[in-house]
DNA sequence: AACTATTTATAAGA
DNA sequence: TTCTTATAAATAGTT
């Protein structure tokens, strides 16, 4: 497509080559996105001059995508000796690098660190995971102590010689939510 | 080129997609076959069909394609002989398997699952860390809704003609907290 | 799978 | 390099 039609060879003229390259590796990587989007394919292309320039697109993960041919291959895990080799210990390695790049990120989100990336979706939703949890560790807070409340008054009835428990130390003290008025309507509370 | 444009999105059709995707990935190697030769490109082209099969081209070798991929992407960490021992890998391996792990852990306990570990102190520490974590996020939120006030005041003033918002779409609505009154008081709101 | 009407890519020129 | 444009190629919808 274009003033004439080009025979399938090396072109000689470098600047002429260096050009067509330019106009084709774009043409090629938008033909690669397009399917990719079009018909849902998982697309990986590596371009890479003959001046050396890397070129990359991968529609997916670039070594999700990797594995994945070599899966196809067979050539995952095991070699003839049934050993693992270079390559699979490197993605091994990746692919946790990735596991802890997300965990973070996301550890970092429910310290309500590094908001400033999210939007009002994404905060809402972080908000709302966040009540999920502090209900949770309440909920917990009050098995917690209702199970030692039961146990003081099996305790108590016995008469409390040799209960295990030091009696200079206030147990329930030690127990009672900080910071706020009690309240039993508190989601997990024994009876609730 | 066809009929008709069609537009950048997934095709409904199962059909129509299974079509259009024999025919573009046709196109798509064909375009990787033709770079390669007219620009003495070094290329490699994973392509997986949304059924899961696998196509693919490279105009050298696959892995070694993949692996001047991996170098460029400096992949490539030494120790101090510059060699990589195999102990040196598993090192690495067990300490991320670690990191994983207690990163893991934590998030769990930060949604509330696997409590049961956790006495009242952790307990306490991490309501108290919960909390932290809805306030910023609330306070996050604020910050992004009072821009968007902001935003939304200077358009109006100057004539919103062409203001490039959809009155249809009340940007406003979108941005006030779900699930409880509106309350100014919030940490981290504007004039707090 | 073939067939075209159209759109898209691009070779050559400016 | 970038833009223009004539022409080759690719392909969407149809048969």
């Amino acid at each position: 497509m274009g003033r004439g039609k080009v025979e399938l060879k090396r072109i000689e003229n470098p600047t002429n080559r260096q050009v067509t390259f330019s106009k084709r590796r774009d043409g090629l990587f938008k033909k690669a996105i397009e399917l990719s989007i079009l018909c849902e394919a998982e697309v990986a292309l590596l371009v890479f001059s003959s001046s050396g320039k890397a070129y990359q697109f991968s529609s997916h993960d670039m070594d999700r995508t990797i594995r994945r041919y070599r899966n196809e291959k067979g050539l995952h895990k095991m070699n003839s000796h049934g050993v693992r080799t270079i390559e699979v210990w490197k993605n091994e390695m990746d692919e946790m690098k990735k596991a802890i790049d997300t965990l973070e990120t996301k550890h970092k989100h429910l310290a309500g660190e590094d908001l400033s990336t999210l939007g009002m979706k994404e905060l809402k939703q972080l908000e709302r995971q966040l009540k999920i949890g502090v209900d949770r560790v309440r909920s917990r807070k009050w098995r917690l102590l209702s199970e030692h409340i039961k146990l003081h008054e099996l305790l108590s009835e016995g008469g409390d010689e040799n209960s295990g428990l030091d009696s200079s130390d206030n147990v329930i003290q030690r127990f009672i939510p900080d910071g706020q008025p009690l309240n039993m309507n508190q989601p997990g509370f024994p009876g609730s």
